[in-house]
DNA sequence: ATAGATGCAAACTATTTGCATCCTC
DNA sequence: GAGGATGCAAATAGTTTGCATCTAT
């Protein structure tokens, strides 16, 4: 019984592991074991995190810089996104398929939520009629900032 | 004929600078000439600049620690916009009375222009009915990341 | 075999802090 | 006169670069 499970979850293992690294391949970004791992330390975030905050999620030691390349391939190739909060530096969150999403962060405590709201195709059209410079839109960053209702009670 | 136009003009530039001057006063700023001549870089500017273009572009010369503190109580105060562009520095902008508007910026080349588009109080509103932690929305930031035309071309 | 990925050290840039002095109200 | 504003020096944080080595394809 218990052999019968231990193989189940190899199998999942084995299964999470290929998509992860085939996702990373077909980006044209090689399967290192520790783009595998900054990978799923970001799927397993619900939230967008800064560096130490990966470095401090994954296992294995990885070298500051390495995650700086790394992350910085994976934004050009459109797998992560690179993530604005209003501190002085960046945070990172996967780009899901169909979860296209903003953020509301509040300014007291610096809890982060994530937004569904987006006419994003809308906005793009808008945009790009009214402009007179631009004729591309690649991506846009939308955030919001206020109180969450824990800090408005204080 | 010289004289009245000399004249008229010093009187442009007395009640510009009282308003400026007031303004600032009533934003509880004191208006020292550092924070007057600050404002009026940022008054001059058609895009958000960084701390060093706003040094460059002021006559006298600042501190930058000055500049960042100023900078820090002007956006506190409301009267200053902390803008995000995907640089890794911050930008500054003024925030106008009626000019509420973000911005589209070429990923190529870095042009900044201005967008008109917003919907605010209706994302706003959205955002606050779906959001499940949140109750109050102070400000939002919005950028559009592209290629301007000329970019296209080359 | 080769091009991309990594680690280390060091440079560089951005931002913050402490303290003494100055200036506006 | 008091409290905010400034300048200087130095610390801290965030990010980038060069180079030698390693590793996935």
């Amino acid at each position: 019984m218990y052999f019968y499970i231990a193989n189940f979850l190899r199998l999942c293992y084995t299964i999470c592991m290929a998509t992860t690294e085939e996702h990373l391949r077909t980006h044209g970004s090689k399967a290192t074991s520790g783009r595998v791992e900054l990978f799923e330390v970001l799927e397993k975030s619900k939230i967008p995190l800064s560096i130490p905050e990966i470095m401090k999620n994954m296992g294995k030691k990885v070298n500051q810089t390495t995650v700086y390349r790394a992350l910085e391939s994976l934004v050009e190739a459109g797998m992560v996104y690179r993530v604005d909060l209003g501190h002085s530096h960046a945070h990172y969150e996967l780009c899901g398929e169909n979860n296209h999403h903003h953020h509301i962060v509040c300014k007291q405590c610096g809890k982060i939520e994530d937004v569904a709201v987006c006419e994003s195709k809308e906005l793009e059209k808008t945009v790009l009629k009214k402009s007179t410079s631009f004729s591309v839109i690649k991506s846009h960053a939308l955030e919001f900032f206020g109180l969450c209702k824990q800090c408005v009670k204080n």
